[in-house]
DNA sequence: AAAGTAAGTAAATATTTATTTACTAATGAA
DNA sequence: TTCATTAGTAAATAAATATTTACTTACTTT
């Protein structure tokens, strides 16, 4: 039997993120993908059942998995709420910023229904994926540092700003002076840390 | 000379946002929406020069521009920090769970290449739109209320958590209890002052 | 080394899609 | 009223697209 060529299956998902980060989810088409890729279209079918599945793998296996691995790298659940607070930050900034793809996939996520859907399902949001974070956000709850309030609405102030951030690091990649410096990390940390305790 | 039936035309416009909000950007066809606004295909490029056109107009004058007075609602640059804060907040949320189309275009605008293009090309992010709120955070930095930061920064602690929130009222609908309560919403509020306050 | 088998290809297909063509309808100006 | 003109329609078209068909290749097993 002839065996698997791996550096294919590579040029799929590597390309596949490319043409989504310069081009857009709705300019990804298989033909493309595939004279991207230097294969034929047939043998993304041989990966992956249609279009769909190979999105949804995708999006899950490379990059749902990858961030959440990212972000939680050197995090741990014991930490106190500052050190976390930076911690996520850094990790979440740094993988982003060098992630065009991963970031481009994430906000996609946000609006095209069937992303949003695998979103759901993997229960991101619930505690499936980033689980860590919610153990050590219950723990300061308890402890009557921040406020009793819905995981959600932690969550929500925890890394949406530095998300919006990151947006302007790209869309603005030609301004003069870069906005997410050191210095405008550790005051966006601080303001996080400060918004977030009683 | 036969004169335009703006009921058409405001088929064409209600009809582009509901297949929008409920299907998805990527699945607004021309077709598919001649067909739901109850006209002929023909009838859309009367209106408009083609499909990207069309997507161009409605976003820029039915979201964008909508969206600017809901949030700017008796909103004055002149007002306290926190008044602007919860005014602010209450509009949007307001304005942004009460119009799905307007939520989800909002969304694709941080994803989506052509729309992307839009905000970036309207400025929405310097101060062409949104210019009171702009003023109003540069009076507060100049009264060394609140950190001086680029301006980026504070909108994104401004408003994106709210966002993230609403994000959630419209995904998990079905959730037993709904999270944007007044009890969240001044908690919040209150979170997004301490953080940005010196 | 020969057979068997899955991997892979080039080209075709069937469908969908944006856009146009060729026509009809309705109205204000003359 | 009749003409000129734009609004509007149904059906066609041409291009694009996801997926298949029919075939070839290359490797493992025997």
């Amino acid at each position: 039997m002839r065996p698997r060529n791996f550096d294919k299956e590579d040029a799929i998902r590597e390309m596949t993120l490319k043409i989504i980060a310069e081009e857009g989810l709705e300019n990804l088409t298989m033909q493309k993908l595939a004279k991207a890729a230097n294969i034929s279209p047939r043998t993304i079918y041989i990966k992956y059942e249609n279009k769909e599945d190979l999105l949804i793998k995708i999006f899950v296996e490379e990059i749902l998995e990858f961030y959440e691995t990212a972000v939680l790298w050197g995090f741990s659940e014991t930490m106190d709420f500052a050190g976390g607070v930076q911690k996520l930050w850094q990790n979440t900034a740094f993988y982003l910023m060098s992630n065009r793809p991963s970031f481009v996939l994430m906000q996609y996520g946000k609006s095209s229904p069937l992303l949003n859907k695998v979103f759901q399902e993997k229960n991101i949001q619930q505690g499936q994926y980033f689980g860590p974070i919610h153990r050590w956000l219950q723990r300061h709850i308890e402890a009557g540092l921040i406020r009793d309030l819905p995981m959600e609405v932690h969550r929500a102030f925890l890394l949406s700003p530095l998300l919006d951030l990151v947006n302007e690091y790209f869309e603005y990649s030609d301004r003069p002076v870069q906005i997410i410096t050191p210095k405008v990390m550790a005051e966006c940390c601080e303001m996080v840390i400060k918004g977030m305790l009683k």
